[in-house]
DNA sequence: GCTTGACCCTGTAACGATTACAGGGTTTAG
DNA sequence: CTAAACCCTGTAATCGTTACAGGGTCAAGC
């Protein structure tokens, strides 16, 4: 049981490309990892943990600002966990939006290729569908 | 009812913005704009069908590469409008796949908001959910 | 005539998160 | 001793859009 990893080992570790790691020092998510006499970075389980906190929450879809601001609520444990909720609930709403919004997309685009009878693309329907604004449009506010 | 219009004009009847027209140009969606003895771009009808053509596709979520390769299609009526086909069907299948996810992944955040009881960050669930790998991510191959 | 504001032009950089280099140094295994 | 695999920094690419900077053109109003 090695107490600190190099760069790549926490990379395979994390699921998180060395390169996100130097990305995440460099934005501040991260502190500055300690150096080896040669200048490789070499992590330690705390940093470990907080990697895969940002793995996580970049799982769930969450941008690095957000997983920024939950981070700096977990360093202060004494804080009100309100704010954390917050964060939380409104990416939620923001995924929830954004489905909406992609499910009308599908619905619409679903019906686009239905129209499409082969032939040539003179008479394709979903190349005219496209060109004619009043159709697709109408069933939702685009544009 | 004019025949040309200048690419301010445009971007209010397209409800696209004139850098956006510039850069389609650039990329060869559009071809080169006639111009003006003074520079300025001028288009006709047909090209404001063309911008509505990639509005429409924009909207619908296309990538300006497959609004391309449609365009391209629209400009040679004889060829199979399969090809269309496949465009469109591969985006739909993406689109489903892209909801799909956020479903999971609006889900699992739901479960982590209805967590939080309140109080302070060092007792949030919201937080100790992310730092805990286990938890979240039995439910999908989340990493 | 002259200024003000609204246009237009080009080229470049920003956004967010990640990836891919180039160009160089270090470690490790054969 | 050498080749592969690793590490470093810094820069540029991706995608589509927006926002500049720095400059030219044209209309209306004084």
């Amino acid at each position: 049981m090695k107490n600190t990893y190099r760069i790549g080992e926490v990379a395979t570790r994390t699921g998180c490309s060395p390169e996100s790691i130097r990305h995440y020092e460099k934005l501040g998510l991260l502190p500055p990892a300690k150096r080896s006499e040669q200048g490789y970075r070499h992590y330690d389980q705390a940093a470990l943990a907080r990697i895969g906190f940002i793995r996580h929450g970049r799982s769930l879809g969450l941008d690095l600002h957000s997983i920024q601001e939950l981070l700096a609520l977990s360093d202060h444990p004494d804080t009100d966990c309100g704010a954390a909720d917050d964060i939380a609930t409104r990416h939620l709403q923001h995924l929830e939006a954004r489905i909406a919004k992609l499910q009308a997309l599908a619905a619409e685009l679903r019906q686009v290729v239905q129209q499409c009878r082969g032939g040539k693309t003179a008479d394709c329907q979903i190349i005219q569908t496209l060109y004619d604004h009043t159709l697709a449009c109408s069933e939702h506010g685009c544009g």
